[in-house]
DNA sequence: TATTGTTATACTCTATAACTATA
DNA sequence: TATAGTTATAGAGTATAACAATA
C-alpha cells in the first residue's frame, strides 16, 4: 500500500466522520460553533463573550449571535459580570448539561463501535500511528502560518 | 489506549486535515465544492450541468452558480449540447488541466510527509486499519439514513 | 486610552420556487 | 408532460466597522 492510498482512506474517513458529526449536531439543534462553545464552558465554567471568542477563534460579534441563539434555545444563561461592569457572563443552563453528557454517551458508542474489536496489542499501535498523524499534521500547519 | 482516545486523535486529525485541504483550496481560489466539481469533469470529461448536480449532490441552481464563477475564472467553459439544445457542455480549460495536476503534486507530497517515513510492513498494516474505519462508517451512515 | 459587547451592514455559500426553452 | 437550466428570492453563517458603556 503506497502512501497516497493511505492518504485517500483518510481523507474519506474525515470526510465521514465530519458528516456524520454534522448530521448528528443538526438532529439537536446545534451547529458545529455552537457545540464547540458548550464544550468550551463545560470545560471553563462561566465565561465571557470575550473569552469564548479567543477560544473558538471567532469574533466578539459572532458569539453575541451565539449566545442570543443558545439563549433562545435554552442552553445558556447571560448575567452580569460581578466584578467588571461592562462584562456579561455565559453560563451553561442544567438542559445543555444533560445534552453535553447525552453526546458524550454517543460518542462513546462511535468509539466503541469504531475501534471495540481491536485486539489491545492492535489497539497500542494504531494510537500510536494516529498520535503520531497528530503532530506530524500539527507541525506542518504551524509551519504553514509562518 | 482505550477506543475513546483512539477517537479523540481521529477526529483531531479529521479538523486539522479539513482545515489544511479549506486553506490550501482558498488559496487558489477555489472552495471545496469548486474543487470537487473540477475533481468530477477530471474524471468524466466533458458533462451537462445537471449530471455534475447530481453527482455532487447540489441543486442545479447551485451549479449554474458553481460554473458562473468557475467560468470568470478561466477554469471552465460551457458550450451548447451537440444533441440537446436545451443543455449546456462544461469541459475544463487547459489552465483547470494545470491546476489539478499541482493539486495532484501538492497531494503526493502531504502524504509523503504524513506516511513516507513508515517501514513499509507498518504502511501495509495502518492500510488494513484504515480501509476497516473506512468501511465500518460507511455501514454506519447507511444505517443512519434508512 | 483601552476593552466589552452591541447595532448596523454586508458578503459567501446554499436552498426553494417559478419560469423559459426544448424534448 | 417532462427535462435542462436560469431568474428571483431567501436563509444560514460569518466578517468588518462604528459606537456606547465602562475600566
Amino acid at each position: 500500500m503506497n502512501t497516497e492510498q493511505l492518504l485517500d482512506h483518510l481523507l474519506r474517513i474525515s470526510d465521514a466522520l465530519a458528516g456524520d458529526m454534522d448530521r448528528y449536531l443538526r438532529g439537536l439543534g446545534l451547529t458545529p460553533v455552537k457545540a464547540h462553545l458548550l464544550w468550551v464552558l463545560h470545560g471553563s465554567g462561566a465565561a465571557r463573550q470575550r473569552e469564548l471568542a479567543t477560544a473558538l477563534g471567532h469574533t466578539p460579534r459572532h458569539v453575541t449571535t451565539l449566545v442570543d441563539e443558545l439563549i433562545t434555545a435554552g442552553q445558556v444563561t447571560r448575567r452580569p459580570h460581578p466584578e467588571d461592569r461592562r462584562a456579561v457572563l455565559i453560563e451553561l443552563t442544567p438542559a445543555a448539561v444533560r445534552l453535553l453528557d447525552e453526546m458524550t454517551a454517543e460518542r462513546t458508542v462511535l468509539a466503541e463501535q469504531l475501534f471495540g474489536h481491536l485486539p489491545s496489542g492492535e489497539r497500542t499501535q494504531l494510537g500510536r500511528r494516529l498520535a503520531d498523524l497528530d503532530q506530524t499534521l500539527a507541525v506542518l500547519i504551524e509551519a504553514q502560518d509562518s
